[in-house]
Order: structure tokens, then sequence, then C-alpha cells
DNA sequence: TCTGGGGTCCTAGGACCC
DNA sequence: TCTGGGGTCCTAGGACCC
């Protein structure tokens, strides 16, 4: 069987996690509160048998989780991310590839293995046994379909909580029991604007027409039609990727109407997202501060706002360059209309283009040595292995930035490159 | 009074450049 | 100096996921 992928997700992750340690929870409704125990986050099956929904806020549910005698935990992530880690240290004596998708699921290639469902239940059994976590399994040629098939594992369909959907009739006849919005990357905005297309029901989008979709909704939706009908769109990611954002935030809990204050929670936060970056081994680009308004106050007028301030910031062998400044060194070049990149490997980094440091020793042009010394003349004052070279608006001007204390240095290109 | 926090990817549109 | 077309860069925002 080619390209089998399995993906295992933890039920109930959070409430599970609870019980491991507090037998006296089992078989009682149970849900876990977010950060500031503002809403329901988790609920164990009797929680949710009970109609308490996903972001339910405590506030306005204590009387009703009293009266059911529901079990109110506040969210420890460090326990969580604790088993989570145990979890996927079982997963992985079950196959060689394996993709950390989330805190509580992981997608499993099952490629070539005799029989998945068998191979499927005794990973479930053995990670039962050896976390106390229950986990369910769904099996399918593509992430797409394996999470419908996840989907339906947990809803009983298949047996011991694992689902297998190999074949077209069976992925067919799952799909005719979805809702639009139960599929993985489909929720309201997109249901609702692919119920203008005449698209209503997940068969009606796994067979659309793809580049009509492409056209209309763009690429994500085709990839999505065509994971539907077997097509593997979304690749395994085997390694963790380094985070492209690190986000601390918190709601306030009340209304914050000094300065001071609201100066000290900016300052704390970047302090925690700092910590995590340091943890991390990460350097920022960029920092943002972004604050609004509670929207749940609909009487109040509503604002939101944010700032991003650029760092320059690199690797020790990494320069950050934009490419008007590649051009301006002679790596990029002009023919009629085009431009051409000489020996340049060029990855996108957000907007910017990122080039390896040894890119200067194959084309050493006499500009290129200038703008090195210019470089390293300006990092030298500030006492940094490396700066980026930002470029300004400014007509004939550039602005280069020192990581140190964000000064601002606007020069010609010419007086840049006038080194002594 | 109290309504989470942390992420990813994609697209549209304007400024700017040559 | 004018011209137009096309590319890049940047920002904001939308949409989704767990």
């Amino acid at each position: 069987m080619e390209n089998l992928i399995a993906l295992v997700d933890c039920n109930n992750f959070y409430a599970s996690c609870e019980r491991l340690f507090q037998p006296r929870l089992r078989d009682r409704p149970v849900v876990v509160l977010s950060n500031n125990d503002g809403c329901v986050i988790a609920r164990s099956n009797e929680a949710k048998a009970l109609g308490i929904g996903m972001g339910d806020p405590w506030h306005l549910n204590k009387d009703k989780f009293d009266r059911h005698g529901v079990v109110v935990r506040s969210s420890n992530y460090t326990l969580y991310g604790d088993i989570s880690a145990r979890v996927v240290t079982v997963l992985r004596g079950f196959t060689p590839e394996l993709e950390v998708y989330s805190i509580d699921e992981a997608f499993l290639s099952f490629e070539g293995f005799a029989d998945p469902m068998a191979h499927a239940r005794k990973l479930r059994g053995t990670v039962l046994q050896w976390t106390g976590i229950p986990v369910s399994v769904g099996i399918a040629p593509t992430k797409t379909l394996a999470k419908v098939a996840n989907r339906l594992a947990k809803k009983g369909e298949g047996r011991d909580g694992v689902f297998m959907l190999t074949h077209q009739h069976e992925q067919i006849a799952a799909l005719e029991k979805l809702d639009l919005t139960d599929l993985w990357g489909v929720a309201g905005r997109l249901a609702k604007r692919l119920a203008e297309l005449g698209i209503h029901t997940p068969l009606q989008l796994r067979d659309a027409d793809p580049g009509i979709l492409r056209q209309r909704l763009g690429v994500v939706v085709q990839r999505l039609a065509l994971e539907l009908r077997g097509t593997p769109c979304h690749e395994m990611a085997l390694s963790v990727p380094d985070n492209k954002t690190i986000l601390a935030s918190r709601s306030f809990g009340r209304a914050v109407t000094e300065r001071s204050e609201f100066e000290e929670s900016v300052a704390s936060h970047i302090a925690r997202a700092a910590e995590k970056l340091r943890r991390q081994k990460l350097t920022a680009g960029a920092v943002m501060v972004f604050a609004q308004t509670n929207q749940f106050r609909t009487q109040d007028r509503q604002y939101s706002a944010s700032r991003t301030i650029a760092l320059p910031v690199a690797s020790a062998d990494t320069l950050v360059l934009t490419n008007a400044a590649l051009r301006a060194a002679g790596c990029i070049w002009r023919e009629g209309f085009r431009y051409k990149k000489a020996g340049i490997t060029l990855l996108e980094l957000g907007s910017a283009s990122k080039v390896q440091g040894d890119l200067w020793t194959p084309a050493d042009t006499p500009r290129q040595r200038a703008l090195m010394q210019a470089m390293d003349r300006i990092n030298a004052e500030h006492g940094r292995d490396t700066m980026r070279l930002a470029v300004s608006g400014v007509k004939r001007g550039w602005t280069l930035r020192s990581e140190q204390r964000s000064q601002r240095y606007t020069t010609s290109w010419n007086e840049l490159l006038s080194v002594d």
C-alpha cells in the first residue's frame, strides 16, 4: 500500500492528562480552563455530553457546572507538554517517519506495513499501557483523509479506536457522513464561500474542478480538494521547524486606562517572549506590539493597533539583505527590463532575502569588497558580528541600523563605499 | 467583573524601481 | 524627460488550526 498515513490523536488530551494523576476524576465530567481561567479549552466525554462547548466562558457557566458536578481544572501546560513528549516517544517505536503536528496529534507514515490496522491497534494499546493516554487512529492515503478517518474513529466507527480509509468507495462513504466544516481547513467563512459556488458537501468539494477552485478560492482549497481524492498535497514534516513567530499575550481581565500599567504589561510580555526566544536559540528579526479593546463589549467603540520595529539581526554566517542591496553590490544586474541574479541562492525569508555568507567569496568584485568592508567597519564600531543593511525609500540613500541602539544612519551609497 | 493563547499560510494592494 | 510594463517589497488582514 503506497503512501499510507496514520493520524494519532489523543482523546480529550488535557482532560485525560488531569485524570492521570487524579483517579477520582474518572467517570466524572472534567473541563480544563484557559490561562486566566477564562474559558473551557478541553472537555472529557462526560462534559461534552452535558452540552459544554469548546470556548464556553467559565463565568457564564459556573452555576451549570456546579449543578452537574463538573470538575473544573486550571490548565497546566508544563504537565501536558511532558506527557505529550512521552506519547511521542512511544509512537516513534511504531514508525521510522513521524511528524509531531500539535501537542496532542502526530502524523505517522504507515508506508509498507503489511497490516496497518493491526499495527495501529497495537500502537494504541501500547500508548495506553505506557502513558495512560487513550488515543484514536485514522489511516488514509493523505493527511486530510487521515483526519477524516480519525474523526470517524472517535465516533466509534471501525474497531478499537482505529479506522482506515484506503479504498475510494470507503472514502466516499465516509465523506457522505460529514459536513463541510468537519473537514480539516474548512471553517465557517470558507464554507459560506463554497456554498456560493454551489458546493455544500465534502463530496461536492472533492469532485469540484480543481482549476476553478484554485481560481476562485485560492491554492489552499485546491489542495484540500485534491487531498480528498487521495492525491497527497501535504508532505510529512519530519523535523520540527524553527518558529517563525513567538507570541506572548494575555487578556487584561479588566479595563486598563493608565499608560503606566499598560507599559508595564508590554514590558513583561516582551520579557516572556524573549525568554522563549533564547530557550529556542533563535534571533528576532522584528518586534511587534499590539493591543486591542475588549471585543465582547460591543457597546464600546472598538480599537486595535500594532507597531512593528525591524531589528537588524542575522546569524554569524548569514547576511540578510534586500534585493536592492544585492543589486547595488553588483550581484544582480539588469538586462533589458529583466534582472538576473549571479550565482546566488536566494531563500525567501518573509519578504527579505536570506543569502548565505559564502555568497561573497565566489563572486568577488571591488564593489562587493567595498560593501563588506563598510559593513565590517560599522559592525566593529558597534561591537556586532553582523548587521542588517536595510534599504530605505530615500532616493539614493540607505538606512543602516545597528542592533545595539537601533540607531539609524542615513548615508549615500557612495559615501558608504568610500572606505578609508 | 470575569469571554484563551499560540501558531501557520495565503492574498490583495500600494509604493517603488528600472 | 517620457513611457509602460513588470518585478519586488512591504503591510495589513483574512482564514484557519490546536
